[in-house]
DNA sequence: ATACATAATGAATAAATATTCATTTCTTTC
DNA sequence: GAAAGAAATGAATATTTATTCATTATGTAT
């Protein structure tokens, strides 16, 4: 019973640094952050810090490691649920961006420190993997459905769909986030559907 | 006729300076990346940088004012070229995907360093904001000619456009170029004309 | 050849900051 | 309420690295 005690004191604090890492990250870069300003961020001296962290990269990596993991989670319900491929491919598309806009700091962080990095671990790229399958889950069942074209090259399609989403999240990142992420979905959806061509 | 000389001597020993910058840059990231690498890598003495270099943000700056001028010139000749808005649009793309290849170390740090930096110069912010506008010009002279969507919400489709192709570009650069992205670019155009659905 | 100017060097400096650890403060238990 | 244990502190350390500058080398003109 201490123990839980014990362990939920932990726990709590652990997110708490988490926390104020991610706006310290979010507002500076990662380069730029320093460990007296997480520290300051939390209310905690810098020594704290490195209680719950191994170093400054393992900050950056438990950070993304939990968001990662909790938007995961929506979109693979987003995605498990049934429905027809353009219903499917709508929902991961909205949640994406929801979960986007409801954690701004994560979305900074992962538009500008994580996309990039070629020493992340594995567990942490293979993220992006998983993202990609579920496109190709939902395009393959509307090429048998029959609403989808057959002559896709899969490989390029998932890049597309991808890019172009990230694309919408970082001017909505650079603004600010003045505006309404979650309405640019379905315009966005239409898009990937349809295309620009006068039908 | 002296003065030609030393000018000369100078630049070549300054685009020197930038090349090998450009390559440790694009292997290490700016941030792990140390002058006395760069140095190296020139093969000069530390010191020398700073007689063509303000400070290291200076070297990323040059590099990226340089590289950025070269390829402007070449994306506005694409789009400069009268045509049909399909043939511009496949001939900005093309240009894009061809000249991002030709230069990798250039492609890397375009897509790694400079894209979201809040504190860049903003003649390197306005390059984008260029190519936005060439996609607007594109976009609208095919809405006179019929040939594309009246219906358009332009401030997202330009994000559309240039999120995919940059999204392709960034899954090239991961596969350390092992394929032909030019190849790329009338895949990507038939996807932003006709969509992924069955006519 | 000599003086002058320009370019390059690289060891020394200075500043930043990640990380450590001896000490203090807080919690729990009996 | 005293002792033990856990958690937190923050000043000191150690390292890294951008930047400087006194010195050396190279090139040019008279």
């Amino acid at each position: 019973m201490q123990k839980d005690k014990k362990e939920k004191a932990k726990s709590d604090k652990y997110y708490l640094l988490l926390d104020a890492a991610g706006a310290v990250f979010a507002r500076l870069g990662f380069y730029k952050s320093t460990i007296s300003q997480i520290a300051a961020e939390a209310g905690v001296a810098d020594g704290t810090i490195y209680l719950y962290f191994k170093n400054k990269d393992d900050i950056l990596y438990q950070f993304m490691h939990y968001k990662t993991g909790l938007v995961f989670e929506k979109m693979r319900q987003a995605v498990d649920t049934p429905g027809d491929c353009e219903t499917r491919l709508r929902r991961l598309i909205r949640c994406h961006l929801r979960e986007f806009q409801d954690d701004r700091n994560m979305a900074v962080i992962f538009q500008s420190e994580v996309r990039y990095r070629r020493d992340l671990e594995p567990q942490i790229k293979d993220i992006s993997k998983m993202y990609l399958d579920f496109l190709t889950d939902i395009i393959e069942q509307g090429q048998i459905e029959g609403c989808m074209r057959q002559d896709l090259y899969m490989g390029l399609v998932k890049r597309f769909v991808l890019g172009a989403v990230e694309g919408v999240i970082s001017t909505w990142v650079a603004s600010e986030g003045r505006y309404d992420l979650l309405s640019m979905a379905d315009p966005l959806v239409d898009l990937y559907l349809k295309g620009i061509q006068r039908g």
